[in-house]
DNA sequence: CATAGCATGTAAATTGTTACATGATTCA
DNA sequence: TGAATCATGTAACAATTTACATGCTATG
């Protein structure tokens, strides 16, 4: 039952439909948790049901009718009684990374190519971080905003979402470095 | 699919038993995979009934008998297979960052106390991590060892981890600060 | 003599992914 | 006119987590 708080978490930011926690919770952007729309649009449904958001229906001239929906006092308990509690350790569980560990026995090209891949993504979320950054912070350093802010939570967790593709650019970039000398090594001429 | 080949790729070593990849799958060593035991031992049983491993039992003297695996040729082809294919993207899903996420609305005293306790694991695995990498690469230096090394795949695994947990544990000790002077400022004297 | 480590699993419940489904509007 | 965006879901399947289960040995 995390993404659930996840969504709470989400919607102290205000109201939203399912449709733009989706975008929300997408790959392109999720600095702290990822989910596809169908998880959210049955998380909402559940979360309402049990009262901890409620939603109301607007009426568009030229867009689809959608629900927007907002935390209640009892989903602001439920999110208190969450961070209170021990949170669960976090790990690494990442595809590539198992490509890379079997590098000695597969084809590298292949690898390499996934690699720039997964590189050139980061690179693109390190830029769009460092716009959310830029852009909630405004005019203010960062250390000013840090103290005197009033919705701090989303900075930090962009921050480390900033820092995490930057070591994942870095990362990558490295590895193909290392990866494409061997191969012209043992492959040459 | 996936375990399944973090498992393979974790064969490519040598031979384990369930009990032993379940140590290297572990939360406090993962460092390009995490599983519980339960799934190990489930997935070995499939790999070895699809013939992507081979085992044998050791009988031992004091110990109880284990079942030894290693990758058989059609293991490695799959290997090949997965490798060759497309990566999923990584993303981010953390208990912690959505704690933070509503950092503004909840008791930040918990919520500290649960960064420095976060802190300290990525800072022991800063710690691990680094005596493996200098465990694997032996007298050579780091550049030596990535150019001639003959197994290099977890080596550079183990980096991403490294720098993972230093990520992890710059980003909690920075957050408990920024946490902690607000917490001071909003609640004085 | 209790705890930790070795060694392997089964079963149920929860979560997450993939595929399918619909229908209107705006933009190139 | 075809693709993208808005907007919301259902159903089937796969993966993961949690709880339960057993039994022997070494260590403090």
């Amino acid at each position: 039952m995390a993404l659930r708080h996840a969504v709470l978490a989400a919607l102290l930011d205000g109201e939203f439909s399912g449709y733009q926690l989706a975008k929300a919770f997408d790959l392109g952007v999720a600095n702290y948790w990822y989910a596809q729309p169908q998880q959210l649009y049955a998380e909402l449904t559940r979360l309402e049901k049990d009262g901890l958001i409620a939603g109301r229906e607007v009426v568009q001239a030229t867009r689809p009718t959608k629900r927007l929906f907002h935390v209640t006092d009892a989903g602001l308990e439920e999110l208190e009684e969450f961070t209170a509690a021990a949170a669960k350790p976090s790990f690494i569980r990442d595809d590539l990374l198992v490509k890379v560990q079997a590098a000695d026995h597969v084809d590298l090209g292949a690898l390499i190519a996934q690699l720039g891949e997964r590189a050139a993504v980061a690179a693109a979320k390190v830029e769009l971080f460092g716009t959310l950054l830029r852009g909630m912070r405004g005019e203010r350093t960062e250390e000013e905003f840090l103290r005197q802010g009033d919705r701090i939570g989303p900075y930090l967790t962009c921050m480390r979402g900033l820092a995490f593709e930057q070591g994942n650019r870095d990362w990558c970039e490295r590895t193909i470095a290392v990866l494409t000398s061997r191969q012209q090594a043992h492959a040459p001429n």
